[in-house]
DNA sequence: TTAGTTCGGGTTTTT
DNA sequence: CCCGAACTAA
């Protein structure tokens, strides 16, 4: 077990004391998951039998990562064997076992967010409520969050404080809608995300057999992100490590970034309580990034005031300082990126995948990926609406998850009439309305009691055949393997065809995307993983698998590309050279974590995570003005920036008269002209926001200020109206030019220039203090 | 019933 | 800007 010695001696002790409860605070870069990893080959090599042991991690990708891992290290491929996985499908594969002790069909559908979203929405409609006040969105968190608590309708209806919450609300009727939605998932044999969670607690509250099974089962329970579990995952981990106390917990308070879906950092300190004699392992050497990194970064997440005490250091070198800089726009900040890493890339010989390109919300993504692809730069964006919920890989899988659970009212008014086949909105609502009536579910109104359905006999045919077709491919389900039946289904709905004849690029695009799921689904089916037990895998087994797929999961062939995603999305991950886009207020922070301290603190740990992605350059870049909601907005940069210790970061000089000078920070001014880009350490940047800090209101006072900044400095420059194609004007940096094209209204006026030293240049009026010349 | 259009409204992060 | 709902015409 030479592997162990290239580990520290406090990750060796977390690695090799694997009996008792422990838990594990891992600095970022400190090399958690390599402790993991052996911890459970060491385990193994011990003598365990990796069917015992239970690892639940955040994605399936790390899931599969790590037992590619344990595998090489301990030279077998026993490592498959073990139980390894995200919470949710974990448990699902259980409640699939187990589920008919809980009323649930062993097909049961998991309803996505969007299929839950679409039931809540029928239930408003249906109930006759106002969905302006019962916004989907609104009461789905607000069920989301009390499922993640294990509160059930009725403790909803006996929980005051809930109660008279939504009543100040103007929201008396949540409670009914709750009820009737587990309702309605029941009787469609479905369930939501959070279900998965709460349906497993409910089975192994009600059947101690059941419980006992598993805790027998799982001798040696590991637990990596603790910091970010809910309520409901912390007590199934209690529960199941109840008998053996054989509990590893991973996690650092630092980097939790889940609390909006209910994660709850107290269970790290509840550790404490439910095991008193715990070992605890403190991970505080950082291994991945240069001493200006990790500098910077612990400087930023001291401004928290509820976390646990860290001392994270590093031996690295002290490396790059942080740059910080200043775009015009949100298209201007995404040239600047790309031509940064197009340099880059040539100075130091560098591959496209040491570059990862981080920001807050996956909108911003757009204006990086044009920039990237003028520049040829091969990108792969992860996350944002991942393939799997794509409209016609949806459309197909709906119809597959029917023909395993035709009672699934989701998938079943998504399909019954795509392709057409004549069967419309009121048809449905017809049996929608007789099915809450008799209490039956759409399927079954369609089958046993299509006569009492008040429609017309042609539509009763055309009912007919669809249950027709449907009980064909549920026939086949047992018989069938998964790929012949799926390409089955596809061929014979039509909707292969109907995609077939769509030509258009979108079109061909969506056609394209069936014939790679139908691949996957070929390729699972020729996979054999241990939970099949030998056994072909069935069209439902699929569902399964896909249903709690992450679009991190996803492979590439060609992995060699920059990473576009979310913060979020880069948990868990390193890269060499990391930007931080979009640090701008209300953006990042974003705007809705403004009210709350613990929400800005978990913005603060958000900028935590990103900056410690980063392994040897970190460049934060803002735009002063961005697109949202369609029109141009102000910006200002985050306050993220100015807490990040001086030492440690260059900030670009602001020059309060000159607003318009911020051009020496666009990426054509920096590009080739080496010191085009002249940053101080920025006392202008801090004065201004010191100014900031008295308007302690809202964007809006900020903005306007900014706004009405800017005629007041326009004496000698362009102002709408004054410049005509043709005009001859002269720019500060780029020297004399051509007004080549003009667009845009005023004051957002846009100029297309012509420079003979740097060519053409699309400049906004307002900032560009151009001079007209003739 | 369908297809095509307009209109209004909403946008954090994700299993 | 992008989506879905509502409306309109065939």
């Amino acid at each position: 077990m030479d592997y162990l010695e290239s580990l520290n001696s406090a990750q060796k002790e977390a690695a090799v004391n694997t009996e008792g409860p422990s838990m594990v605070i891992a600095g970022a870069g400190s090399g958690k998951t390599r402790v993991l990893t052996y911890r459970i080959a060491y385990l193994i090599q011990k003598g365990v039998d990796p069917f015992r042991i239970l690892a639940l991690t955040f994605t399936n990708k790390a899931a599969r990562e790590m037992k590619e891992r344990i595998s090489n290290i301990i030279g077998s491929s026993e490592a498959r064997n073990i139980w390894m996985g995200t919470f949710h499908s974990i448990f699902a594969r259980i409640l699939r076992m187990e589920a008919e002790k809980i009323h649930y069909p062993s097909n049961f559908s998991i309803y996505d967010t969007q299929d839950s979203r679409n039931l809540l929405k029928s239930i408003v409609k249906e109930m006759g409520l106002d969905d302006k006040l019962y916004k989907p969105a609104f009461v789905q968190n607000r069920i989301s969050a009390a499922k993640n608590n294990l509160i059930s309708p009725k403790a909803y209806r006996e929980h005051a404080e809930i109660m008279s919450d939504d009543e100040v609300g103007g929201r008396p009727k949540l409670v009914e809608i709750y009820y009737e939605y587990n309702k309605r998932l029941f009787k469609a044999g479905a369930m939501d995300f959070d279900d998965l969670l709460y349906k497993t607690n409910v089975l192994l509250r009600d059947f101690p057999e059941v419980l006992h099974k598993y805790q027998h089962k799982f001798r040696y329970l590991l637990v990596d992100e603790y910091q970010d579990t809910n309520f409901s995952q912390y007590l199934i981990v209690k529960k199941l490590a109840a008998l053996n106390e054989n509990l590893c917990v991973v996690g650092d308070d630092a980097q939790s970034i889940y609390g909006f879906r209910g994660a709850n950092i107290q269970n790290i300190l509840n550790f404490k309580k439910d095991y008193p004699d715990y070992n605890l392992y403190k991970l505080e050497q950082n291994y991945r990034s240069s001493k200006n990194i990790v500098g910077a970064a612990n400087s930023v997440i001291e401004k928290n005031r509820d976390r646990i005490k860290k001392d994270v250091w590093t031996s690295n070198d002290e490396g790059e300082i942080i740059r910080v800089v200043r775009n015009l726009s949100d298209n201007e900040e995404g040239l600047f990126v790309a031509n940064d890493i197009f340099q880059e890339k040539n100075n130091a010989q560098l591959d496209n995948k040491s570059f990862s390109i981080l920001y807050r919300t996956n909108s911003q993504s757009r204006s990086m990926e044009e920039a990237l692809r003028k520049l040829n730069i091969p990108y792969r964006i992860y996350g944002g609406l991942s393939f799997y919920q794509r409209k016609e890989i949806k459309d197909l899988l709906a119809y597959y998850r029917l023909t395993a659970n035709p009672n699934d009212e989701e998938s079943l008014k998504r399909v019954i009439n795509y392709p057409a086949r004549g069967i419309g909105k009121t048809t449905l609502e017809k049996i929608t309305i007789k099915a809450n009536e008799l209490d039956r579910s759409m399927w079954e109104m369609m089958t046993t009691y299509r006569d009492q359905l008040d429609v017309n006999s042609g539509t009763k045919t055309k009912l007919a055949n669809f249950v027709t077709m449907m009980k064909s491919f549920s026939a086949q389900l047992q018989s069938e393997e998964a790929a012949a039946l799926a390409e089955h289904i596809a061929k014979s709905t039509g909707l292969l065809r109907e995609l077939y004849a769509d030509k258009t690029p979108e079109g061909l695009s969506r056609f394209e995307n069936i014939q790679e799921l139908l691949n996957g689904i070929k390729e699972f089916t020729e996979s054999n993983r241990p939970e099949f037990d030998g056994r072909k895998p069935t069209l439902s087994d699929f569902l399964l698998d896909v249903a709690l797929l992450t679009d991190a999961d996803q492979n590439d062939d060609d992995d060699n590309k920059v990473s576009l995603m979310t913060i979020h999305a880069s948990k868990g991950l390193e890269f060499p050279y990391v930007y931080i886009v979009g640090l701008e207020e209300n953006l990042f922070p974003s705007q809705l974590s403004l009210n709350e301290r613990s929400e800005l603190e978990e913005e603060r740990r958000l900028f935590y995570v990103a900056l410690t992605r980063a392994e040897k350059k970190v460049t934060l870049t803002y735009a002063m003005s961005r697109y949202r909601y369609g029109s141009l907005n102000y910006c200002e940069p985050s306050r993220f920036i100015e807490e990040i210790d001086t030492k440690y970061v260059d900030l670009p000089e602001v020059e309060e008269r000159r607003p318009a000078s911020s051009f020496d920070d666009t990426p054509w001014g920096g590009l080739g002209s080496g010191g085009g880009n002249s940053y101080s350490r920025g006392s202008n940047f801090k004065r201004k926001s010191a100014s900031r800090k008295e308007t302690s209101g809202g964007a809006v006072p900020r903005n306007l200020k900014r706004v009405s900044q800017v005629p007041t400095t326009s004496r000698k420059t362009i102002v709408s109206g004054s410049v005509v194609v043709g005009t001859k004007v002269s720019h500060a940096k780029f020297g004399m030019g051509k007004v080549v094209n003009l667009e845009g209204e005023s004051p957002n006026e846009k100029a297309t220039v012509f420079f003979p030293s740097v060519g053409q240049k699309q400049l906004l009026l307002k900032f560009a203090k151009l001079e007209i010349v003739e």
